[in-house]
RNA sequence: GCCCAGAUAGCUCAGUCGGUAGAGCAGGGGAUUGAAAAUCCCCGUGUCGGUGGUUCGAUUCCGCCUCCGGGCA
């Protein structure tokens, strides 16, 4: 086994596309590590709902990026980015092939443009401003940009308080306006070479409604509520947390905080589900690379496309 | 059977003192720089239940019919 210098292999997809079942099937034929692309993955404790891969899976093929938080911590794109970079670094010294899969596209833009060099959050400030935002209202603070950074206070709209929160924030922390950090520096390219597959699911809006709903009663089954129920008695998780506004978490959640019934809790959950697939599909839309290919598992040959990409990886 | 309240967008409903109508949700499209499974932006013609009457004009007022609630029998 011979070393490689850093490169990987990228499979991109929307949940419930079979991201996973493909990747472990390329596992059978080329040594690959995979890291999550997946900004829920993250979460110690949140196994039923994310859909993570089963303790089996895991173990057959070695698996980074998962359970590395505890879910009243916050990850981010920039530690996805810093964390890839070392982990591709690392595989490739293994001899093995980096596999980064998964649907969190954020991240994976963030691995593929670079972020300017932005501070990170500071969890008081930000509950300071949030407090300020919910009792004087979030176009109070879209004004406040008006001054502060007047180019980003036309992009906004009044009322994304997560992007008014944070340039809010990094104003607080720095006196300086997020504009001027970009200007100062774009963001580095990724580092390593890579090559992009893209799965789009066979089923038709409504099918995949179907699949998704038939996945989350499965989840139910297997004992969703209960594992929302452990991580409310662990005391410090609210609804604040990224970690419990992902999608079913937040759902039975507030199920559980008796908002609405259980068939409703289902509806909602299903329905925030197939959104986060649209959304997903428009980033993939978007087209962040041109050279990318398109796989579709109704295609037999799916798995050969990908190992040839893989081997013309292993070629650079 | 009688009395009352309904029937308006895929759903829940608002409204039109008579001039053919609009919110929320759902759905679709898009944005996306340390929360991203987040956050936000844009997109609303539908025999206004059916039918007859009054009227220049009815989804709106009146009658009848159908259906759905609730109450009384």
């Amino acid at each position: 086994m011979h070393k490689f210098t850093p490169r990987a292999l990228v499979l991109l997809g929307p949940t419930a596309s079979g991201k996973t079942a493909l990747a472990l099937e390329l596992a059978k034929l080329i040594s690959i590590e995979i890291i999550s692309l997946d900004s829920a993955l993250v979460y110690k404790g949140m196994d039923i709902g994310t859909a993570k891969p089963s303790k089996e899976e895991l173990a057959k093929v070695p698996h980074h990026l998962i359970d590395i938080c505890e879910p009243n911590e916050s990850y981010s794109a920039a530690s996805f980015r810093e964390d890839t970079i070392r982990l591709v670094n690392e595989i490739c010294q293994r001899g093995n092939l980096p596999l980064i899969c998964g649907g969190t596209m954020m991240y994976y833009k963030a691995l593929v443009d670079g972020l300017s060099p932005l501070p990170a959050t500071d969890e008081k400030v930000r509950e300071k401003i949030r407090l300020e935002g919910e009792t004087l209202g979030w176009p109070v603070l879209h004004e406040r940009l008006k001054t502060i950074d007047p180019a980003l206070y036309k992009k906004l709209a009044p009322m994304d308080k997560q992007r008014i929160s944070r340039a809010l924030e990094v104003y607080e922390m720095t006196g300086r306006s997020v504009s001027s950090f970009i200007e100062e520096h774009q963001g580095d390219k990724c580092p390593f070479p890579i090559k992009e597959a893209v799965i789009l699911p066979d089923a038709d809006r409504l099918e995949l409604r179907k699949l998704i709903y038939e996945r989350f009663l499965k989840m139910l089954e297997n004992g969703l509520i209960a594992e929302v129920e452990k991580l409310r008695a662990r005391g410090d998780l609210n609804l604040n947390l990224p970690s419990m506004r992902s999608v079913g978490y937040r759902q039975v959640w507030e199920y559980l905080d008796g908002l609405y019934s259980y068939e409703e809790m289902i509806d909602k959950a299903v329905i925030a589900t197939a959104r986060l697939a649209k959304h997903q599909m428009t980033w993939l839309r978007g087209g962040l690379k041109a050279d990318r290919l398109v796989l579709s598992l109704r295609q037999k040959d799916a798995k050969v496309k990908l190992l040839e990409l893989a081997q013309s990886v292993l070629n650079l």
